[in-house]
DNA sequence: ATCATTTTGTGATTTTGGTCACAGATTTTT
DNA sequence: AAAAATCTGTGACCAAAATCACAAAATGAT
C-alpha cells in the first residue's frame, strides 16, 4: 500500500516521464524521507555531493551571501525539487545555501544514488533530461524578469506566475529574489 | 576521412558525453550543414519545431521584441549550440528570434531528428541531459549577474567570463543583454 | 567614392529606485 | 506573559542610471 506522499511524488514524476511500477519502486528505495525545522540548512555553502530534495510540505529557499546580503535565487514549495545544480553537476563546493523557510518534509535523493539511477535505466536519464528542460525554462523566465521588467512589473509577475510565494515567503526575501530593495517592494505592495 | 568541422563537433560533444564512432556517425547523418548571411534569421518568433544549431563559425543572437526594443538574451559563438529551448521543448510558438549577427556556418539538428536520437540510444539521452546541465549553469550565472551586480560589475563579468562577446557583438546588443541602457555601457567602457 | 545606415560617444536633464533612519507589527523564544 | 528577534511600512534624501538629443564614427551598399 502506497503512502500519500509517495503517490504525490509519483504524480509529479509522471508529468515529466512516466515510470513503470517497478521503476518507481526503484526510485522510492533510494529516496530517504527527511524533515527539517524552520531555519535548518539542507545545504551549506562549501559543501557538495548533496543531491536533490523533493519537497513534500513546507518551503525551501536557495540563497547566496553577497557582500553581507542574503540574495535569494529561488524558492521551492510543495511538489518541487529543491536543488543547487551547479555544485551537484560539476562537483565543486557550493557558493549557495538551501534553507528551510518553514518546517519542511521531503524525500532526499543523494547525488550518488541519482547517478546510479542514471546508469540503471534510460527512463531515469529521460526523467532527468525532462526535469532539466523544465527547470531551465523557469530559469529563463526569471532572467527575463530581471533583465526587462520594471519593479512594479516584477511584482505583477509574482502575482501572476508564482502567487504562492506571496503568501509564504517574507517580503524581504522576495525583494532580493526580484533584484529590488526591500523598501521598494514594500511601497509597490502598499499601492495595491 | 572526417572533415575539420566534424572533428570540431565531435570534440565538443565529447566534452559532455563521449560517443562511440558509430553513434557519432549516426549523429552526423541527421545534421544538416547550413549557412546564414548576416541578419538572416535562424528562427522567427511565432515558429517552433526548429531544432538546434551547432555554430561552426560566426555569431548568433537570441533576442525578444519587448515594447519596441530588441532585448538580447543570449549570444552563441563558435562551438556553441544556438537554441531556443522553451518553444522546442514545449511545442509552443517562440516569442524569441535567433539571428545571425555575422555570416555564420552551422550544423542544424531538427527537433524531429533530435527526438529520434533520444529514442535510439541512452547515449543521446545522456548527452542531452549533460548539455542541459551545462546550459542551465550558464543561465544561472546570467541571472546572478542581473540580480546582484552593478553596471560596472556587469561589464567586468563580460570581460572575465565572456571576453569574445566584447569583440564580436555590438555594444548596443550587449547593453540589452546586461539589462543596461546603451549609454550607460558606453560610458563604463570609456572609463577603462 | 559617395551616400545611407548602423553604431557609438557624450553632454544635459530627469526619474527611478536605492539608502538611511526609525517606528510599528508580527513572530519567535524563554 | 514578557522579552527578543524578525519583518514591514514610511518618510526624507540622494545617487545612479535612464532618457533625450545630437554629433561623430564606423560599417555597409550602390
Amino acid at each position: 500500500m502506497q503512502s500519500e506522499n509517495e503517490i504525490t511524488l509519483r504524480n509529479t514524476l509522471d508529468k515529466f516521464n512516466p515510470l513503470t511500477d517497478m521503476e518507481f519502486q526503484e526510485f522510492l528505495t533510494v529516496c530517504e524521507y527527511k524533515e527539517f525545522s524552520k531555519k535548518e540548512y539542507l545545504l551549506n555553502s562549501g559543501n557538495y555531493n548533496h543531491g536533490i530534495y523533493f519537497v513534500i510540505s513546507g518551503a525551501v529557499g536557495l540563497f547566496e551571501q553577497i557582500d553581507g546580503k542574503e540574495m535569494y535565487q529561488n524558492f521551492f514549495l510543495e511538489r518541487e525539487f529543491a536543488n543547487e545544480l551547479k555544485s551537484l553537476t560539476t562537483q565543486t563546493p557550493s557558493t549557495k545555501n538551501l534553507i528551510a523557510l518553514t518546517d519542511t518534509t521531503s524525500f532526499h535523493l543523494s547525488r550518488k544514488k541519482l547517478l546510479e539511477l542514471y546508469e540503471k535505466s534510460v527512463s531515469f536519464e529521460r526523467l532527468g533530461r525532462k526535469l532539466l528542460e523544465h527547470i531551465l525554462n523557469g530559469q529563463n523566465e526569471i532572467s527575463y524578469v530581471l533583465q526587462s521588467l520594471k519593479p512594479e512589473e516584477r511584482y505583477e509577475y509574482l502575482e501572476n506566475k508564482r502567487p504562492n510565494l506571496l503568501n509564504t515567503i517574507p517580503l524581504t526575501y522576495l525583494a532580493s529574489y526580484l533584484g529590488l530593495a526591500r523598501e521598494t517592494l514594500s511601497r509597490i505592495r502598499a499601492k495595491k
